[in-house]
DNA sequence: GGCACTGATGCGCAGATGCGCATGTATCGC
DNA sequence: GCGATACATGCGCATCTGCGCATCAGTGCC
């Protein structure tokens, strides 16, 4: 098997989680310490520091300390865009669905069930 | 938290594993049925089925009887160019790598963060 | 109907994940 | 050095995944 299907595998599996996909969608506004982010996910600290470790592992972000806090910013920006471009494209199909909600499910999203 | 992060997520996991986006990749380039895919990749028939499952679930594809055959194809391409493009930016970066050294594969990730 | 073929599903197990919680570690001001 | 601040890490637990295996279900052909 081809390795880039493993390495990309690893980094999607990375963002694969709405909190952690939320981190990359605030630090690509701007980089942000692991306190800001904590706060203002409401989330718990060494949640938000579990899921850095993992997303700096993977070389989806970089940290980098300055004074007594920790600056993350992403590392690959392109990564994130290719995440926005999938965004774009999901919610295109909200909207469709959104528009037809009364139609036999199929093909869109029974992850749809998943829209809670 | 935007119920979008929530349906990316899943769609995201679905994709995060190297047969699922062998099987995408080459659901691409052409749709395909289940014996087909289980052959090209040398791996078992339910297992070739299980993954379909849940990428059909996540509405990535499409399925189609023809005969007594079962066609797969992508439900939206989009989705899969957006992954494309993740692939580009992570194969210049594995470029980067060979070009500065020869180290353990497992490296690989954290490395290619740190050259960054 | 009977049979071969194609794909789906159920089961069990080993390993991975996410989280809360408590605790460890590095930095700054005094 | 000492305390406070800002993150990281280890542990335990409930849950989820991926896989092999055996088996079930739908379709076409005789």
């Amino acid at each position: 098997m081809e390795p880039i299907y493993q390495l990309q595998a690893d980094v999607l599996k990375t963002l694969a989680h709405p909190r952690r996909l939320e981190m990359a969608h605030l630090l690509a506004d701007e980089p942000m310490s692991v306190g800001s982010l904590a706060e203002r996910m409401a989330i718990a600290q060494p949640n938000v520091s579990q899921h850095l470790a993992l997303m700096r592992a993977a070389g989806v972000v970089d940290a980098e300390r300055d004074g007594r806090e920790i600056r993350y910013r992403l590392a690959d920006p392109d990564i994130i865009r290719a995440c926005g471009l999938m965004r774009s494209a999901l919610q295109r199909r909200l909207a469709c669905l959104a528009d037809i909600s009364s139609r036999p499910a199929g093909a869109l999203i029974t992850a749809a069930a998943g829209r809670r």
